[in-house]
DNA sequence: TAAGATTGACGCATCAATCTTA
DNA sequence: TAAGATTGATGCGTCAATCTTA
């Protein structure tokens, strides 16, 4: 890497925010991907789920949480429906939502998953901070343009697909 | 989002992170892509060959340095080659390593991309935080495993491809 | 007209395998 | 044997276009 001080404050913390996530990604996706055959999307998406009310959400609202596309969460759903961690939901009071709804086995694959990514979390990420710091970077992190958290549909009745 | 409560002080800081960087990446991608055809890892490895002594790096440490596979560094490289921002360059003394070395006109390129994507990430990234937090934040992020620069080989020569 | 969801074509990055040179 | 570089096959995510329903 060049002198830092030669690419200003700006350029330096954000080239060290790339390479942090870049490193802590690779690993952890590594890992994830081979002790429980996810992504970390996979994984971010079972979490969403797996605390919303009735362990399900809207597609759109679920594409806007984790940050993806709307045609990028059709395809990541498309995998967790085929696993079986996931199946549809229809919305009685308008037909053109779709929900993602958590299966039992879904839970419980992300239960069983939960306790090791987390392990690693702490020790590639967590780990290098001490609780205040860990705070602190939480909440700076937060400041940056997050998801905004839509309300659901009123009339709120599932089906199978 | 869930409450954060509900997930506990790691993942939390981690969701934030993942999210935070989505979230500029997308945004900083597409402006960068838009105003001057460049990715984010293209603008990245231009800015390392233009810190770098001679303005050149091996292909595998330019790699280690923006963090990348060895292929993955073909691939980026083979676009920059391809528009004349990089040429490739020969190691007198290992005819196995490659350098990849930026053109007068790569450093034109980068040196007018750099104003505005500076800007860019001012921004939509450190205009979030005062100069103190930014810089607590830059340290905080270089404690997370980085690339290691390694020393090039001694004896450099270079050739025209 | 617009919102939600899906599909096709494409881009970027990876791994595994291969080639050349040390 | 190992290091550096490249190529083929593949995965994930995007945009643009399309379909259905409001």
């Amino acid at each position: 890497l060049p002198t830092q001080a030669s690419l200003g404050a700006d350029l330096s913390a954000w080239l060290h925010f790339l390479r942090a996530h870049a490193a802590v990604t690779r690993e952890l996706s590594a890992r994830l991907e081979a002790e429980h055959g996810l992504t970390l999307s996979d994984f971010d998406v079972l979490v969403q789920l797996y605390h919303a009310p009735e362990r399900q959400l809207r597609r759109v609202d679920l594409a806007r949480s984790v940050l993806l596309s709307a045609s990028g969460i059709t395809r990541l759903l498309d995998g967790l429906e085929r696993a079986g961690w996931v199946r549809k939901g229809t919305c009685s009071a308008d037909a053109r939502v779709s929900y993602a709804v958590l299966t039992d086995a879904g839970a419980s694959r992300l239960e069983a998953a939960r306790e090791s990514h987390v392990a690693d979390i702490g020790e590639l990420f967590s780990s290098r901070f001490s609780h205040e710091e860990l705070e602190v970077l939480d909440e700076l992190l937060g400041r940056l343009p997050l998801a905004d958290t839509t309300p659901a549909c009123s009339g709120d009745d599932e089906q199978a697909a």
